[in-house]
DNA sequence: CGAGATTTGTTGTATGACTAAACTTATCGA
DNA sequence: TCGATAAGTTTAGTCATACAACAAATCTCG
């Protein structure tokens, strides 16, 4: 799991969820949400927040912001440390953070070549951790689901036995996940498609009980990317993730946004050039073999190699790079007209490849962006 | 103004936008989102709607419902019929309309060929309208903002005099407006740029108080068929407008999606053949001027003459259309990979076009969209 | 024709959530 | 040691909704 699903996130209980318009608000729901804010800042906070700093960062009273913590106290999900040594006149803050060991989300992920499980708890710590690795194109769905099945019920078995309660499980493909009927649709780099995920992993009586969030790994990575950025950065990006094929997910204020069915950001599949014969989409140019073919390597070797020619100096590889930085700009040109979006995060195998790419993607990007000259991505 | 913003959803009080994400909630701002709630079923309903009917539509109480609706009685914007003759047992309902006459948002509009000013109630009905045809290309913009004022001004004090409260003013505009720092970017229809249309319009002491909310005509557009989709028809689509050049919105859920800047959307700018010498822009293939040109006729004539020629059999016409219809497939199917929209309607001049360019459309989605297999757009 | 059923709308009462202000606790500084 | 300052708690109060009982208006069935 290279750089992962962030899943204390999806512990955050239902602070976006929860409002959704057109809908009556009740009381009910009003402390949900200001329970769930408080939460955040416990998790957000560099370090450690107070009753009081909380209160001021909402807007909230101090006696109210009290309430919720002892709720998050009592739920385990909080915990107070020791009054640090104050440097500051007055009585000195009771520091919260997020607590430790008692919650956690297992992640599961699937990919080209290898399947893991992990588990983190509220703090992001790693508590238990498992891959297992092998090439899977062309692989048995319900084989390497049950295997994954396996990994991730002694996981669970293993974190309830020791006390730890499991607030629920994801899985992250490398393909279309249609987030209403359920069924993963297409995965083509692992050949698989119409495969029924949770049917399978719900047959394992390990899972019972945690039916598993299924999302796509490029929007998980976007979410993980968006909790990096949370303290500052632009809080809307288009997160482009480089594997070997192209994966895309677009984060707006800190949410991510899914589209009708969950697919939205499917970069990879942009016609670049529509009226070409071959080559249409962006996959076709600057995905892994498009990249590697077109630098004279072999398709099947690591991206390394790639950035090891271009290092060097090496001609070909330059040119391909070139190459696929156009399309890619091209393509990043027509999501900005689309979404207007203020930022751009380069992930996979495209980080390796950035001083490369930067030159040629921002020329496109100032050719093809209406409001360039306002608005510099 | 041909097609309108309906100002009436812009008074709908802030419904949506009073949910921010990461703000404290608290009980006041529970019973505003009620309360609009409760208006926005009135405004919406078919005919009309009782108390206990928004009580069964919402889950809110019937004493909380009717609570809610004495307020907005109080405030004129609602008002009660005499009871019908009910067919069914029981007491019959009181039904509930919105109040006509007492509160209008004015709308205003600049476009290539014309100005406009509209105020129109809760309940829809037009109160009074004025337009001034002319054309506008490389016009003044200080000249013609003043002549708009001038319009919208007696227009308010007009109703104002007649009791009439003034809710808000809207103001449509051909270019891109930038919801931050205020001023209309550019354009390109007009030969405008970097005007300060707030600053030129709140010079005029008739429009004192009523700064106007700035928003891209085809936004406005967009807004317009989402509430007329209100009740059937999928909530979220694509909005193509092809005036003079092509805009577009994107409609998630019945709001529409804006944007860092509220720029998005500009699909007249999607790249479609990056890579050629002089056409690269949709605009350059399916605009107004492409397809006049590209049928052999003169840019200047409007384009009812294309669609004549174009039922008449003429060779070029159907050319022009066809390749005009290629590029908008592309640009659709590429908007549809990035935010998988369920649905695409098309506006302005391409409402006249459309049995002509249904076909090749289609046939782009087709082949061009990653889900097009699973989901018929 | 009248009693009961049914649905609408209103009136009180209760509960829950937040605020405000006073109070306690803990620390610093002179 | 006292006063200033800040954190956290307690208590009383306000406000919004829920619940239940009631009144009003109509239909239905015997």
């Amino acid at each position: 799991m290279p750089d992962d699903d962030d899943d204390a996130s999806r512990l955050r209980p239902l602070a976006s969820r929860s409002r959704a318009a057109g809908v009556a608000a009740r009381q009910a729901g009003l402390r949900e949400h200001n329970l769930s804010l408080t939460l955040q800042h416990v998790l957000d906070a560099e370090g450690s927040v107070s009753r009081a700093g909380i209160s001021a960062a909402t807007g909230l009273a101090r006696a109210t912001v009290s309430g919720l913590v002892d709720l998050l106290i009592e739920a385990a999900l909080v915990r107070e440390l020791e009054p640090a040594i104050a440097r500051r006149v007055g009585r000195p803050a009771v520091p919260l953070v997020p607590a430790r060991g008692t919650v956690a989300g297992v992640g599961m992920e699937v990919n080209v070549d290898y399947i893991g499980v992990r588990a983190v708890d509220l703090a992001g710590h790693v508590l238990m951790q498992r891959v297992e690795t092998g090439d899977l194109r062309r692989s048995d769905p319900a084989l390497v689901l049950t295997r994954l099945a396996q990994i991730a019920g002694a996981t669970i078995a293993s974190l309830s036995a020791s006390g730890v309660r499991i607030a629920g499980t994801a899985l992250a493909l490398p393909g279309l996940v249609d987030r209403v009927t359920g069924p993963l649709r297409i995965a083509p780099k692992l050949g698989w498609h119409d495969v029924d995920v949770v049917g399978l992993m719900a047959a394992h009586p390990v899972l019972e009980g945690f039916p598993p969030h299924l999302a796509n790994e490029a929007n998980l990575a976007a979410r993980a990317e968006s909790h990096a950025r949370r303290r500052g950065g632009a809080p809307s990006f288009v997160y482009v993730s480089g594997e070997i094929g192209i994966g895309g997910a677009i984060v707006l204020d800190g949410e991510i946004f899914r589209g009708l069915h969950g697919w939205s950001g499917e970069i990879g599949h942009l016609l670049i050039d529509p009226f070409a014969e071959s080559a249409t989409t962006l996959e076709d140019f600057a995905g892994h073999d498009a990249l590697m073919t077109g630098a004279g390597l072999d398709p099947n070797l690591p991206i390394s190699h790639l950035v090891g020619a271009a290092r060097a100096g090496d001609a070909r590889a330059l040119g391909s790079i070139r190459s696929a930085a156009c399309a890619l700009g091209v393509a990043l040109a027509n999501v900005a007209n689309i979404v207007d979006i203020g930022d751009v995060v380069l992930g996979g195998t495209f980080a390796p490849l950035f001083p490369f790419l930067i030159g040629p993607v921002a020329e496109q990007l100032e050719r093809g962006v209406l409001f360039a000259p306002w608005s510099a991505l």
